[in-house]
DNA sequence: TACAGTAATTGATATGGATCAACGCTGCAC
DNA sequence: GTGCAGCGTTGATCCATATCAATTACTGTA
């Protein structure tokens, strides 16, 4: 695990001028209203494959946006491995569950080379406190957060492989559709191991059902590149 | 399952004078604050075991305090079986995925005869502008449920049947401590099948886990009645 | 006290997915 | 190019837990 830390570099771009603006936290903000949370964005950064964005444990009081490429989030058990609590892609928020203690209670990093946006809370809630709009989109996000994470406990208590590996494939396509790229074809930026991680499964099980997916015609597998040939059918799966 | 709709009924106490205001949303606040989050909350009602509190896509924009007893929160999957999310006890607040959309994204059902507080979401999000300290609380709550849920998912994907149900008791245990009842002995409210449910296991694994815990004088059962007879060993079991 | 219905336990068997092991592919260093 | 390392796939086997089936214990009701 390279434990590299963060090279930030500051980046011109603004929440005004920023595409993702409907996705994250600026949605439903006023020009101006905007302009002051563009100040309380500590840095812009560029991180690259491997970094660590956070970790658990840390003291430091931000949360962060996802400006471009993916990062995962995740926990370190006893034993010592990891368990991986979810993909994040641009415009989403993490660090959200570090709110009540003034620490972070699961460690980031990046999967590919990414821009990320730090915010610092104590600002963040200073000026929640004077724009009703921000903090209402804020406990919207950090509610659709929780809607998804009970999503995932429902995968994990009752789905099996099949399912579960079809509605991953289905939350990546939607979550890109959502941002304007294609929901039928992407790369992921994840290995293996990282899905059958976050899934509950072995590597080669994740492995055994993409073959068996793309045997049956329901996508086609090139490495990390994914095409969905039948959506339809991956839903039935999905959803049993 | 019964869908018996909550019978209302008024009761005296106010947040003043609660013992979980410590646990609960008032944590914090001073006198008069409490006084108005107390004008916001808008019934306290006693609800019996199978009661429906609230239901998945209802519009009904409140979220719960539990003041006595317990409830489940659970979400209903396409084939139409329960997954139950969470068990909730006295002090703890429900419905916060809710807050994003207008309408409850799970259902809850008193496991036996509580008593409930219900907080309309508008009153308490204006009142949360006016009290920074309502504001952080509440976020501290959400929150914590946040890493709750992250608790959870790594139980799902990386425990066995023996650690997830130690880790249940262990969890149990540690939060009736926290409301001054015994971390040692207690009744659970809910049944063998909801445990299993919520925990992702069959309920003859449950049943027999607890039989072969009761066996290893780890733990004595009596039916619903739990004691807690080598807690160091439980927790040994509980991380591997 | 009897009865019905439900919850919990226990035993026997089946199976989905983990584990172990080997190999192929890809990309990078030299 | 050749060698090497990491990632991914494939096959064989095993085991934890689900499933099926039967029995027992308890709860509420008449």
């Amino acid at each position: 695990m390279t434990e590299t830390n963060v090279s930030f570099r500051a980046l011109s771009e603004s929440c005004k001028t920023c595409s993702l603006a409907e996705l994250c936290l600026p949605r439903g903000l006023q020009n101006e209203e905007m302009q002051r949370l563009d100040d309380v964005i500590k840095t812009r950064c560029v991180v690259h494959s491997g970094d660590m964005l956070f970790k658990e444990g840390n003291r430091n009081r931000s949360i962060y946006a996802v400006r471009s490429g993916s990062v995962k989030t995740f926990t370190v058990m006893e034993s010592g491995d990891e368990q991986i609590l979810g993909f994040h892609l641009p415009g989403e928020i993490i660090g959200l569950a570090g709110l009540d203690e003034a620490i972070h209670n699961c460690s980031s990093k990046a999967l590919e080379t990414s821009s990320i946006c730090e915010l610092p809370l104590d600002e963040l809630e200073t000026i929640c406190l004077q724009i009703p709009s921000l903090q209402k989109q804020l406990l919207k996000l950090i509610s659709r957060e929780i809607s998804q994470d009970h999503k995932m406990l429902l995968l994990l208590a009752k789905k099996n492989s099949d399912q579960r590996v079809a509605t991953f494939l289905l939350s990546l396509s939607g979550r890109f559709k959502l941002r304007g790229l294609s929901s039928q074809s992407f790369i992921l930026s994840m290995s293996r191991q990282d899905i059958a991680n976050y899934l509950g499964l072995a590597v080669e099980t994740v492995s055994r059902i993409l073959t068996k997916l793309s045997d049956d015609k329901v996508i086609d597998v090139t490495r990390r590149a994914i095409q969905i040939v039948n959506h339809d059918r991956l839903l039935e799966i999905a959803d049993s």
